[in-house]
DNA sequence: AATCAATGATAGTTTTGCTATTATTTTTGC
DNA sequence: GCAAAAATAATAGCAAAACTATCATTGATT
């Protein structure tokens, strides 16, 4: 078990009626409904095709997660969580440019070691083509005061410090730091599915390299 | 009847099995359909609620709209058409520099002239809520081919033909252009229900500020 | 007056999301 | 090693949602 692997995320087990990574099934459960939430999508994502994938039965899925909605947020959290992790270990040495430089590319490039397997490459298409419908809900109120989104706000205060630690005059660290963060995020689903709203082709690393720009430009003017 | 009332959303016809527009049915139809996706929310909001709320029967809203995602198509549609035909009124004159201004400022201003209705705030919110999840789905290739997305298409490439006119060497035009569009909705989004990872009030006009201050100071440096 | 399109009224199907119950297996404490 | 407790399997069932189908009625057109 590598560092990652063992960097606990609190959020994870407030969010599953009982913690999936310690038995054979919840590990089970995990891994089936990265596939089939990346297969199928979140529409069409139902408890009895991951029953069905996991060899078990649907009342049992219910027994971990109370919803597929709760389902898809402990996936969600677990990705925010490892960022956070990487960010953590990673870019905290340096200079403040440097930390800033080594944040974004973990935050951005694709060909980083986060994403070597496919279930964490699975895991990205998920935050990117599934997360905002766990988010933009009537229940968003609710769940962020139970901290479902807490480890989201923690990577962007987190990003949020570097950018003050590099530039102190930063008047809209947060509103940077998320139009980065999401922003990146969505070119990749742009560039796979509305091409001409981008500029990205998904090899060379476009939007890595626009971001920065666009990032250490502002920060320069300030 | 005003300009912006008579210009036409070609793609409006296709989505929709008959004009809603053309009849009374039809008008309240949307309607109806605007308070309630605004109110419910995707997810609660069903044809038999907005049959109900229009005082007609189930059968008949499947007539004018073969599914939800649908009816939700084409309310962003319409926004994203209004939207292009508010620019192509108001930023077609002027120097590059001032037109690209008041396109941002029509874009991101929450007091401009198109939101002064009930109605268009709804329309708002309900893209700014709802509109991903007609766009994050299996069916994206699909729609897109159809020509579903287009309006909103047309619309980041006006946007990315003022940028180039005012900055002929900016090599990530559309990457730009839709940061700061789909950015400056979400950063509303934030500031409602996840006020630590924004830092803008909704009164005084952050967003405005930040995303201008991002756009020019991008430019700038090219 | 006859016709045709739009709507209303009603019913029915399938799937999803979820709950409940009981039986069986597995784990745990002693 | 055994009894108790917990986890899981197996099965059934319910309510609502998402449609589809049918036929009667109204209302506009010519």
């Amino acid at each position: 078990m590598n560092l990652i692997d063992r960097f606990q995320i609190p959020v994870l087990e407030q969010i599953a009626l009982r913690n999936p990574q310690a038995t054979s099934l919840g590990k089970r459960l995990i891994e089936n409904s990265i596939i089939l939430f990346d297969e199928l999508g979140f529409e069409q994502f139902t408890f009895k095709k991951l029953a069905q994938a996991a060899a078990t039965t649907e009342a049992s899925v219910y027994r971990y997660f109370s919803s597929k909605q709760k389902l898809l947020l402990y996936l969600v959290n677990w990705y925010w969580g490892r960022l956070e992790c990487r960010l953590l270990l990673e870019a905290q040495a340096g200079a403040p440019k440097e930390r800033l430089e080594t944040a974004l590319a973990i935050i951005i490039n694709p060909n980083s070691a986060d994403l070597s397997t496919a279930n964490e490459r699975r895991l990205q298409r998920i935050v990117i083509h599934e997360a905002p419908k766990v988010l933009l809900t009537k229940a968003v109120d609710n769940d962020h005061q139970t901290g479902y989104h807490q480890t989201y706000a923690d990577v962007v205060n987190f990003l949020a410090k570097l950018v003050l630690d590099y530039q102190p005059n930063c008047n809209f660290t947060q509103m940077l730091v998320t139009t980065i963060l999401e922003g990146s995020l969505q070119q990749r689903f742009f560039a796979q599915h509305l091409p001409e709203v981008t500029n990205c082709s998904e090899q060379e690393d476009a939007v890595y390299v626009f971001y920065k720009q666009l990032l250490f430009k502002y920060l320069h003017h300030e």
